[in-house]
Order: structure tokens, then C-alpha cells, then sequence
RNA sequence: UCCUCGAUAGCUCAAUUGGUAGAGCGAGCGGCUGUUAACCGCUAGGUUAUAGGUUCGAGUCCUAUUCGAGGAGCCA
């Protein structure tokens, strides 16, 4: 006899199939002298299977006093017709075979509601929680579909290195890897001579594929790279993460407006994939995390993205009545509360904001005419802020060597990306996209760190 | 890294001007019940984050440290 998922019989298990489950406990109700209720879970899906056992049961005697919140066990039984409410059918248990027990007195998971801070702190035990399990399946979800947005548009999925010796960018701090014996180095107190690490040369997590993408969306064509990513920056915040994934595609003979139709068309077609495949889990969502979850995404399917220029939103930030903290000023980036200013309350919507100055962005952004701004693109979210960013990139050899000397980089540290423009350079574009963002925009949780299995932010590396 | 707030029972929190440490949930035991956020009764559970200081007396005041939350910066 096979087992079966819990999520498959509550769809469409009927009454009278014989089924074998297993799974974890999340409650037991006794009927004095006569049968217990069980409540298990298996993963499979938010609901718990309803287990009728009666006292005659094979393993019911000698185990029901085990089978406590948290233990696992297999039950062979019959599929009934629930009487009781809040169920269509119900497992009567002929069997029960206990597999696990879980001390009531050091279980750290009882029935009831746990803060989310706690479950941060029992990481290993919180994807057993209705919240944890739901985030788990809605992640990996919106990780399928990802791959099946780009595949059926003959992207081709590239994997970037996760160790790079480019010092590039300027994308952040970043992690250094190194063999060398830092204890021993402590005590020399000489300069470090990196011809004796591993890699000859000093050696670093990566902070971004995008560079090494390129290659490939020069040479077969669309691509992306679905990776972890590196930053090593002190960040404290609900939406920043020291490991974290994220998604990035780049696409020659592609102007910005290709772009962000692009990157439109994505967003939507992730959620969408998710609200058609994650009803139960989201309406959870919607019930337990926030009550206007549901409206906002449909709301952000429904509507057009706003496409705003920087210059526009400057000047939109500076004649709206709204008071701000810091002021808006041509030339500086963004702040948090005028990304929360124009998608929240303004356009209630997500903004794509384009053409910055080029004195804010990094160096291989296409240049404008105005020689001002570059074709830089930013998609802002309501609660989150930016989700995804992106640009149209610089494929003019003498302009690019140009804006690498205005940047401080030297051409030579970078001369296979500069290559890319010396041999067949054409217009191309691409743009980043968080995961965990996208997570925290699907689920309504607000702290990203909630939104990946395993947590790295500064002073926290546990599980 | 900066600003603000916080750390008290397994969890979530309360404790007046500095004066004997409390509740709910959870747990254990008992009762009741086709139950389902079950219900009713009883019981146990604490070096008040750590280290120092002020005071007759500190959960409460002061200093430092650690950790957490929210905001800022950086960004995805």
C-alpha cells in the first residue's frame, strides 16, 4: 500500500479508499474512553487531515499517549465522509504506528501562536508552522515559475560563478574567500600577499552575475542566471539580506523600453502563476498576514506599471503637499519615504522609474544624449520599494571606456567585459530581480527574513 | 554603521513615586465532550539578558556589553 500526500486526498480522495499517511501531529483531542482525534500535517499543504482513531485500534492503547503535538506517526485507515464541520472527509484509522515522539515539556513548537522573532531563533522547527510551510510552498512556486516564464521564451538558464576575483562593480561591500591562515597572518603583521591564496589573487562571493551574463546574451541569446548572491554590507533592515537569490536575465538587441516590458510582464506572470497554484496558502496570507494581500496583487495584475522618469518624479515629489524627512533634489537618489510616497499614496501602484543621473548609477549604463542621465530602470513596489533593478547597457567602446575612467575602474581589471564591446558589440539590457523581495511582495510577510529558509544577515549564520 | 525602543515563567506580555514577581497561552493531572482556536477545575514552572555601580532595599535608577525590533543609509 502506497502513501499517500495529504494534499491529495483532501482534493480528491473519496469516501471509502483505504489510505496510508504519514506525517507530523499538530493536535490531539481525546473522546474519554472511546477514540482521539488527530489533526496531521505532512507538508503537502496547509489543511491538516482530521484522523478519527478508535481505542481498538492496532497501536492505539500503547501509543496514543506518545502522540503529542509534534510527533510523527503513519496511520492506515479508511476515507468517511466527515459529520463534524470544517472538513469534507476524514481518515478512520484502523492503525497507528508511532515513528517519532516529541517531549511535550522541551517541544518548542506547542499549539498555539508563535512570534516570528521566536521562530527565527528555532529555524530548523519553524517550517512545521502553518505561516513557515505556506512561505516554503508559495517560494517554491514562485521559483518554478521563474524558470518557466523565461524557458517558454527560449531564455537560456546560464550559471554564473559564485566565486570572482573582478573586484567589480562597486555593487557593495563583499565577502572575501581565502585559504590563507588568518591566524598566522594576525600575528606577521605584513601585507598580505595574495599570490599565495588560492586563486593568486584576492577572491571574493559574488554580488551580482550580471557581468558574466552578458558574455552569454552575446553570444546565445537570451539568457538568465537564478542564483545566491553575496553582500557583505551591515545592513539592518526587514528587506535586506547578507545571502540572498536573485534572478537575472539579459537579452541582446534589447532597448530599455524592451526591458521594462520585460520585467512588467515577469512580475505579473510570477503572481499570476501563484495565485492560479497557491490558492489555499495564500488566502492564509490574506487572513492571518495581510488583509489587503489578495486586492494588491490583483491590483498590480490588473494595472499597467506607471513609467515615470526620474526627472518627472522629482518634480512630481516636489510640487505634491506631502512633507518630507529629507529634500528632493535633482541628482540624488531616491529616498525610502519618496518610493513610498509615489507608489503608495500617489499612484497606489508599482512605478518604474527611468533615466537617473548618471552620477547615481553604476558605470555600465547606457548614456543618454542629454549627457545627463542614463537608461537606468528601477521598479518600485508598495511596502517594499525597489524589486527590481535594471538598465539598458552601455555597447559604445569609447563611451563606456569613457564613464570607466569618470568611475575610477580601471579598463584592464574589467578587459574581457570591455572585449564584449570591441568584438560585435550590440545593444543589450538586463535587470535584477530579489527573490525574497518578490517573496515578501507575494506573501505580505515583512521582514525578508522570514522569506528564505535560512537566514544571514550580520551576526546571524545559524542552522 | 547611525537613531529610537526593548530583553521578566516554555511562549506573549503585566508589575504604580525604587518596597514580598503576576496573567493569558502552552505543559502535567483530573473532569466533560463527534471534537476541530474545544470546554471546566487543579498543579508545577523565575539567579527579571550579561557584568559592574548607586541605595537600608533595584525588574524598576546609572554605566558597559550582548542580542532583538522599528526607522535611516546601502541596495535586490
Amino acid at each position: 500500500m502506497t502513501r499517500i500526500r495529504i494534499a491529495n486526498i483532501l482534493k480528491d480522495g473519496k469516501p471509502g479508499e483505504e489510505v496510508l499517511i504519514s506525517g507530523w501531529v499538530r493536535t490531539r483531542r481525546d473522546s474519554k474512553n472511546a477514540f482521539s482525534f488527530i489533526e496531521l500535517n505532512d507538508g503537502s499543504c496547509m489543511s491538516n487531515i482530521q484522523v478519527v482513531i478508535d481505542n481498538d485500534a492496532e497501536g492505539y492503547s500503547e501509543h496514543i499517549k506518545d502522540v503529542t503535538t509534534g510527533a510523527s506517526v503513519t496511520i492506515k485507515g479508511e476515507l468517511k465522509e466527515s459529520p463534524g464541520k470544517g472538513q469534507r472527509v476524514e481518515v478512520q484509522g484502523n492503525s497507528i504506528q508511532l515513528l517519532g515522539t516529541a517531549d511535550a515539556k522541551t517541544y518548542a513548537l506547542q499549539k498555539k501562536r508563535h512570534s516570528f522573532e521566536f521562530l527565527r531563533e528555532i529555524a530548523h522547527l519553524r517550517p512545521r508552522t502553518n505561516t513557515f510551510g505556506a512561505i516554503a510552498r508559495v517560494r517554491n512556486t514562485i521559483c518554478f515559475a521563474i524558470h518557466q516564464f523565461f524557458q517558454e521564451q527560449g531564455f537560456i538558464s546560464v550559471q554564473t560563478p559564485i566565486i570572482t576575483t573582478s573586484d567589480c562593480e562597486g555593487a557593495g561591500e563583499m565577502f572575501q574567500v581565502t585559504t590563507l591562515n588568518l591566524n598566522r597572518l594576525a600575528e606577521r603583521k605584513t601585507e598580505v600577499d595574495y599570490e599565495q591564496d588560492f586563486f593568486g589573487k584576492r577572491a571574493s562571493l559574488t554580488v551580482s552575475g550580471q557581468l558574466e551574463a552578458e558574455i552569454f546574451a552575446t553570444s546565445v541569446g537570451k539568457c538568465y542566471t537564478f542564483g545566491p548572491t553575496f553582500r557583505a554590507e551591515k545592513s539592518n533592515t526587514t528587506r535586506h539580506l547578507s545571502e540572498f537569490w536573485m534572478v537575472e536575465p539579459e537579452m541582446p538587441f534589447y532597448e530599455l523600453e524592451d526591458n521594462m516590458e520585460l520585467a512588467e510582464s515577469f512580475i505579473k506572470s510570477v503572481i499570476g502563476k501563484v495565485l492560479e497554484d497557491c490558492k489555499e496558502d495564500m488566502e492564509f496570507f490574506n487572513l492571518r498576514i495581510d488583509k489587503t494581500l489578495l486586492e494588491t496583487l490583483q491590483n498590480i495584475m490588473e494595472n499597467e506599471f506607471k513609467r515615470v522618469s526620474y526627472t518627472e518624479a522629482i518634480q512630481l515629489l516636489k510640487d505634491c503637499d506631502q512633507k518630507f524627512e529629507y529634500p528632493i533634489e535633482w541628482g540624488t537618489d531616491l529616498q525610502s519615504e519618496h518610493e513610498r510616497y509615489l507608489t503608495e499614496t500617489h499612484f497606489k501602484q508599482p512605478v518604474i522609474l527611468y533615466d537617473y543621473p548618471r552620477t547615481i548609477k553604476p558605470f555600465y549604463m547606457r548614456c543618454n544624449d542629454d549627457g545627463k542621465t542614463v537608461r537606468a530602470m528601477d521598479v518600485l513596489v508598495p511596502r517594499i520599494g525597489e524589486i527590481i533593478g535594471g538598465s539598458q547597457r552601455e555597447e559604445r567602446l569609447d563611451v563606456l571606456l569613457d564613464r570607466m575612467k569618470e568611475c575610477d575602474l580601471d579598463p584592464e581589471e574589467y578587459w574581457w567585459y570591455v572585449d564584449l564591446r570591441r568584438y560585435g558589440s550590440v545593444p543589450h539590457s538586463g535587470f535584477g530581480l530579489g527573490l525574497e523581495r518578490l517573496v515578501q511582495l507575494v506573501t505580505g510577510m515583512t521582514n525578508i527574513r522570514d522569506c528564505i529558509p535560512f537566514t544571514r544577515t550580520p551576526k546571524n549564520a545559524d542552522f
